[in-house]
DNA sequence: TGTACATCAGTGAACGCGCGTTCACTGATGTAC
DNA sequence: TGTACATCAGTGAACGCGCGTTCACTGATGTAC
């Protein structure tokens, strides 16, 4: 059942988006080989022909999602936190931010998954950097820093907690900070 | 090899500490029942005397670690974001802030362990809205949230990447960052 | 261009290991008299 | 207070299951002529 390389191209990148998906919905653990391949449309044993390992997979998988953020790279900061910080994006990590979903499972991961996760975030920094105001470059990095922790730290908490009020309240009150902060900035 | 009452309660109360010490150092699914039990100087089949199941020891131990954190209340907040955003605070997750280490796993476990954990976060925003600088107390606990978001966001950001000098530079902005947006507020 | 053969992507059964959980047993604790 | 017995916290072997990984096989693709 060879397929062509075009068609081992197009599986590879579909093992990817649906590893991307599964591990941002349930974490790298209780996601297993099998779940992303048939996930994939294919069966566990072609697995090893495309990644060394799941930690290789896992590797890669991280790099293709925070790559794929490029891709929605935000032009509007307040545009941007408005959509962010919403009960929608909470609700739906398989596909919402990769940093949020997955940065509080990087620090037990292997070196490769943490320095694509590095490479990841270092681009997104540079992206708000650019968004920010500010009298010098340092100040709006800081800004960008700053900002970026506070709406990835409040999505992971309203997450964190599941049904309680307060999540919806996470969310709320530090989209409304944030703007406020922006505001005095500015 | 029946023990005292007084013993069982203190082989009980060991058991939570090294669950909850190793639970921030490796995560839930890194560390096995048997890990636990050793750690309290014990052997794994006596486990299930003291939990149901490593689902109500995992639901315990966040609770447990949650309340803890309590003991060291901060009195000023200044002081309190110096000491949470440094790289000895990054390095030491197994000690340190069981929020920061156990919130980006909490979105896959059971409910107990997630109403434990909203339970101490509600009390956590609580103690830093008394803490907070403001004309209403909507606008001390808008501040509290923002601030808890960023500080967490932060060192869950530090710890993902690894060894990267991202990492510091996280740290430190955000603290300056959160420190300059204090004292506008003030 | 057509044919024969080598290659190799994918299949699915099987392997081995580790983990959560169970259970018969042990012997110190707690209690009844 | 001392003795006899019931209780039960902890032990360690065993069980069963699921997962990552391997491997012999299949049959379509790619290539040599």
């Amino acid at each position: 059942m060879r397929v062509s390389r075009e068609q081992m191209a197009a599986n590879r990148a579909r093992i990817l988006d649906e590893a991307g998906r599964l591990f941002r919905e349930r974490g790298f653990d209780a996601v297993t080989v099998a779940d992303v391949m048939n996930a994939a449309g294919l069966t566990h044993g072609g697995f090893y022909g495309h990644f060394a390992s799941k930690d290789a997979l896992i590797a890669a998988s991280v790099a293709h999602s925070m790559a794929s953020q490029d891709a929605g790279e935000p032009t509007d900061f307040a545009r941007f936190l408005d959509a962010y910080l919403v009960p929608q994006h909470r609700d739906a990590a398989a596909q919402g931010c990769p940093t949020a979903a997955l940065a509080g499972l990087l620090r037990t991961q292997q070196p490769a998954a943490r320095t694509a996760m590095a490479a990841g975030l270092s681009a997104q920094i540079d992206r708000l950097t650019a968004l920010m105001p500010g009298d010098s470059d340092a100040e709006r990095r800081r800004a960008a820093i700053g900002n970026w922790s506070a709406m990835v730290g409040a999505l992971i908490l309203a997450r964190a907690v599941g049904d309680d009020p307060m999540s919806d309240r996470i969310l709320a009150d530090t989209r409304e900070w944030l703007g406020d902060v922006e505001g005095q900035a500015a």
